[in-house]
DNA sequence: TGCGCATGACCTCCACACGT
DNA sequence: ACGTGTGGAGGTCATGCGCA
């Protein structure tokens, strides 16, 4: 999708992107093609061409950011496909104490390889390092909690750099029907959980933690279980909205060569 | 070429919503 | 309960087009 996205470029709003649409112009390709666009001057589809040449170097030099920095927060889906492997799906868990001053328990990432645990006195410290493999990290309200957390936590500002899309405005940008939490839109898309973990939140998550600091056995397998399926499911989540706002441009005039 | 109109982008402010 | 970035609303600015 990010070849058929127009909105990134400077004088480009979501109207004129459907203006184009309609005008057959739907990969970035077509746009350097055109001689002539009805609504665009000259001089401006001579600049716009120019930004195409930029946006095809950026990615080449798979700089996310430059997309990511362009589009709102909730058209982030359209970088996804192209930089996913790229990516890493992260979720966080706290002891709940004082909002952003709270102690990290364990963060759960999850990629191609599948699902890896940092949990707090084990090894919880090779996250800094583990994480800059990455160019792209994945979260569901990550801007609002997991990144300020992370960043006070380890006293880091790589955070503040890293390509990040947040995947709770991206919802809640596609469909008023999937704003609200990460669960509530687990379910609304049909995705379930382990019936020994589905009814936690994380309040629950804190309560585990504070029982297997205590020594009760099988809370920190269970918490990792629920982490892992937080992770999971955003990945999940991320496939099904990159294929729903597909579907929306398609809906809007957006065609595509061949089903990709 | 210059004017006025129409359309869409951009800017600012504020309430909202989510995580643990 | 807290922190905080976002989207929406409303107003302003910029650009393109049609007409004389």
């Amino acid at each position: 999708m990010l070849f058929n996205t127009f909105i990134h470029l400077n004088g480009i709003g979501e109207k004129n992107e459907i203006l184009l649409y309609n005008e057959g112009i739907c990969y970035w390709d077509d746009l350097l093609k055109a001689e002539k666009v009805p609504f665009l001057g000259e001089k401006e589809l001579l600049r716009l061409k120019e930004e195409v040449r930029e946006s095809y170097t950026k990615f080449a030099e798979k700089d996310i950011n430059y997309f990511l920095h362009r589009l709102s927060k909730k058209n982030a889906w359209r970088i996804y496909k192209e930089f996913r492997k790229y990516a890493c799906f992260l979720d966080i868990e706290t002891d709940g104490h004082c909002g952003m001053d709270s102690d990290i328990t364990l963060i759960g990432i999850y990629d191609q390889n599948g699902y890896r645990a940092y949990i707090n006195g084990k090894n919880l410290m090779s996250f800094e390092d583990d994480i800059l493999k990455y160019d792209m990290i994945i979260t569901f309200n990550g801007g609002l909690f997991d990144f300020p957390v992370i960043t006070r936590y380890f006293r880091t500002r790589y955070f503040k750099d890293i390509a990040h899309i947040d995947m709770r405005f991206v919802c809640s940008g596609l469909d008023n029907n999937f704003r609200g939490g990460l669960k509530s839109i687990e379910r609304k898309i049909g995705l379930y959980r382990p019936k020994e973990i589905a009814n936690l939140d994380g309040y629950d998550a804190v309560k585990l933690w504070k029982r297997y600091r205590c020594g009760e056995k099988g809370c920190l397998d269970l918490l990792m279980e629920y982490n892992k399926y937080d992770v999971l499911n955003l990945s999940r989540l991320t496939d099904y909205m990159y294929e729903y706002g597909v579907n929306i441009m398609k809906d809007k005039g957006l065609k595509l060569k061949e089903e990709e």
